[in-house]
DNA sequence: ACATACGGGACGACCCGTTCAT
DNA sequence: ATGAACGGGTCGTCCCGTATGT
């Protein structure tokens, strides 16, 4: 099939894209190996790699349409919505945010390329959360990126759990994670401070 | 040193569970190669596999063991406690509890032997959350293994930032899963749900 | 450009051959990949294996060409000029003389390519020998092919050294050449043969 | 076969040398695959990368080894004796003389570790041919390096021909070259150069 | 108890050449 | 006539675990 239209090459990306997805959330990065990739996307060795470098690029690619996919959904439907579609909708979608996460420990370069995304879809974030706390919904005794810091670090540990098979109620942690972000009587006069509490 | 004494035995096991903490929090479970647990360990192969059956039992056992030294310092310092050595003190301790979390999603016969160690330290995590609740430092509107799990989530999600080189100011985590978990005022009296909140 | 002309054709494969030739120089046989051949000619696989069968195909005519062009030089300005040539000038042809060398040792079929190039080319190559065994410049106690086969065998030598970086004085072993294939005074009555001389 | 003695080892790796020697020969450096490897050394994998690092490194004892044992053979018998070994004894050896040439020109760090050897042996090198020019075998009028450098120029050449199946008479080279050596009558005198003699 | 030798499976990368749409 | 898409083979490397000693 070649010299194809721009349409039937973006399509082959996607294709490739969603298969490996689905392979890296089943498997992980390091079990995620090639011929499973083949069998996931259907496609030969030849051709997913004539679309990506290699798998470290295949893998990036991956995490860059899933943190922004997400990142999306929470702009839209805020935070509860994004962490039910994380817990019940599409779990694949739950395990590449981790091992996103993890080869950001480890992968310097897989560092720089995650972080040109990060920048891209940042403002779209800080505006979600200034506006949250313009409207009184998010407390105003923190700065918005403490609270982002929390929902991502809340996000991570759900999605670190969900398909472990332990039934997480999400709800509950909506409910507790809305509790730590909305605004707050004031502290000290209501309770005292206590030994090994928190 | 044919005739040993049980006591050295448990000392080797200990070396190399030490060691091989370390080489899986600097490389992960597939990149802690044999070679570079032999390097870690400062033991060979020999040495690692008489004692453990293989590298599979060897990370179980260091799960286990790091597992259960969070949960003992849990239950004794209180969860800022915890948290505050999970980002500061050992950092090999922490990605541990992912990479814990990680095979719990895809290692059957991993899952069967974590549960076991789950089941006999869960007790003592009982207790204790049932004590915070008693003493009123925690809300008593939800059950206490929501709240637990609630913690776990918020632990793991942590465990994943620290490390990356991102600084995560642990004292405003600590606060805001302190606000979480702490009795609630009455809801909807204060504030009215609105569409995208949390 | 559908109706293309003969010159037109034989441009395109002058081409091809003049960027192989330098691929192949400089990455060896197997070094020099499709991908190499494609950066080095300018133009596509497509194109490449339009105007030849294969690699193989392509790596043959490329050797004959040199073959050829290196056996016009030494009939023309003699085997110092040759020589001087392959030292100096045309690093690229020399690399590509000692691979077919090496070809011609393990790839059948390449073998018999090879052979009907020589057989064309080796009356010009024995003329030549014969004419200068008459004209005294060369020896007449041995056979032209043995003069052909060691010149041969020093331009090859020759070829395998230079670009190795060792300054090799081209000059000098034009002289010893040169010593070797001109008439000998007669041995034994100036010199005794002893031991190990060589 | 575990701790074993230091003969063993030695054993074991001259073992693995020769299989590699032989299949380098036979195929050349790309074509000796590690399963041809596996084959003609009768280990596995496991083995030869227990002892070598990694197929260069491989090739790279292998190519000091048939070097030193060249060399030896010239100092020892004179270079019609090499010349006689390389043409019949063993063909194994010549073919890696010329791979290990070859390599030089494309390899930066095999260079480097063939210089060393290099260096370890030249001072025979040098002793063997200024001992043939004090005894009146070899010319004068060039320094040594020189006729080292021819020498080595027409070994490298024979060896590139041999396995052809073109039968080279080994014996006339060796005449030719010690006629191109041994001490010359005056030029010019006798012979007046003229015209594209060589 | 501990170390080394070794087997052999598997993995990611790459590469060549065919097919087929322009 | 050109060149992109793609198949699928193969290669070197690495790695785990067992066998075999000291």
């Amino acid at each position: 099939v070649p010299k194809v239209t721009q349409e039937h090459v973006d399509a082959r990306r996607a294709e490739i894209l969603e298969g490996a997805r689905q392979a890296f959330a089943k498997y992980g990065y390091e079990g995620a190996t090639v011929a499973r990739l083949e069998e996931a996307t259907g496609l030969s060795r030849g051709a997913i790699f004539h679309y990506f470098r290699g798998k470290k690029d295949l893998f990036s690619a991956v995490a860059v349409d899933v943190n922004r996919r997400y990142i999306g959904l929470m702009t839209t439907g805020g935070l509860a919505e994004a962490l039910r579609a994380l817990a019940t909708e599409d779990p694949a979608l739950v395990a590449v945010l981790i091992e996103t996460q993890l080869r950001l420990r480890r992968d310097e370069d897989f560092v720089q390329r995650m972080e040109e995304t990060m920048r891209e879809v940042a403002p779209a974030f800080e505006t979600w959360f200034e506006d949250q706390r313009a409207s009184g919904a998010f407390r105003t005794d923190l700065e918005w990126p403490h609270l982002a810091r929390f929902a991502t670090i809340v996000t991570n540990g759900l999605a670190l759990r969900v398909g472990t098979g332990d039934e997480t109620d999400v709800e509950t942690v909506v409910q507790l994670l809305d509790d730590a972000l909305r605004p707050q009587p004031e502290r000290g006069a209501v309770r005292k401070r206590r030994g090994a509490r928190a």
